[in-house]
DNA sequence: GGCGAGATGCTCCGTTCGGATAATTGACGC
DNA sequence: GCGTCAATTATCCGAACGGAGCATCTCGCC
């Protein structure tokens, strides 16, 4: 038989999520946390160095987002079981998480022994995403998914670009630059590009910094 | 001569950084972690029980920021001494902490050695902010600053209301909520609406949820 | 008593926005 | 080859926006 126990590796910038994460699994007997990482690079390390049974990833970090680490790992190793975690329940980068093999996705504010069972059906092959993300992914097909010009438009939005400008910075006429606005206003279900640039904001498209 | 030891009560709403700042500072012989609260009226009501000399405090939590926590905590002991503890350095929050008699503001991404080292200086009658702090408290004289209904505005904004539909809502003629949006495009030196909402995101005017 | 700031209200004016509608091109999949 | 979809371009038009300027009124503060 091989081990009984569950390896784990952890990754966060924030040592104190670190302690916290290890010392909540350390309390498991059948749990070892393995090694920590604190930024996507050294999580990618890790993971070769450790080969853990499943890794619990901040979806967050400086110098790399964790579905960038994601999918360097799942690229390398693409039976890797990763869990994202994260602060916020935005839709978008659920989605993205999904999309590039992610085994779960939870919430921190996920208690003690949720967060221990969901890693131990992740474990077994199982996945745990949000109880509301079937809805969403049904809702998904219909709207809310942005073409990559439309992305970019989103972020000229922000930085308070006139339809002309965004015309000239995207290298297209500004009639173009507003078909992709419309494009935009019609699937966040904004009123104008104000709600829009709100709804990026709460969705995950547009992020702090 | 009185207890040696500096008696600590945290405040965060995920058992995890819960449980990290416990082993962080309980690591130290001369801490002690009093007790811990998962949201605003549990801090208000652990502090009442225990006095504290130093409170670690989130800043963001359901059911009640940490800054609300941090008022109800000092207006009934003006003495406390309250770290908050935040993810983003955005501007607004730190400023609303500095004005509602925090010790410190300190980010998460903190290294334990500093954290140590913070909670001693606070409990020592010293202050903690971020060391950009003092540049920002200068050019928030000039300008950053939104008043009460500047502020309701941005929120409607965000939602995507017209300058006559917000002063509908706000009980005005839409000249007045023109005047308002104004001031609010040349307080965040926004060049429309739509930038003046992204610098509201980013600089924690507006909170996603 | 005066001074400043906030809130309120107004006009004029050129620019921009967003809706409706339609067409063409190229890429990808079956 | 044919359908689908992203991307591109265009026109018309009424509504909304943002700049500039000005005028109250009230409140707190010195």
């Amino acid at each position: 038989m091989s081990s009984p126990l569950i390896r784990v590796l952890i990754v966060d910038d924030h040592s104190m999520v670190r302690m916290g994460l290890a010392a909540l699994l350390g309390a498991e007997p059948d749990f070892e946390v393995v090694a920590e990482a604190e930024d996507a690079a050294q999580a990618v390390d890790a993971f070769r160095e450790h080969r853990p049974d499943v890794t619990l990833m901040d979806a967050r970090m400086p110098g790399g987002s964790g579905n960038d680490a994601l999918l360097a790992i799942r690229s390398e190793f693409p039976s890797a079981r990763v869990i994202i975690l994260t602060t916020y329940d935005l839709e978008e980068p659920v989605f993205e998480a999904f999309d590039n093999g992610a085994a779960g996705y939870l919430l921190k504010s996920i208690k003690r022994k949720d967060l221990i069972a969901a890693v131990r059906i992740v474990h077994e092959g199982g996945r745990c995403f949000p109880a509301t993300f079937d809805d969403k992914l049904t809702r998904r097909e219909e709207d809310g998914r942005l073409t990559p010009r439309e992305t970019t438009t989103l972020g000229l939005l922000r930085r308070g670009l006139s339809n002309r400008d965004i015309g000239t910075v995207m290298g297209v006429s500004e009639n173009t630059a507003k078909a992709h606005v419309r494009a935009i206003l019609r699937k966040l279900h904004a009123a104008d590009r104000t709600e829009a640039v709100a709804a990026g904001f709460e969705r995950g498209f547009l992020k702090i910094d």
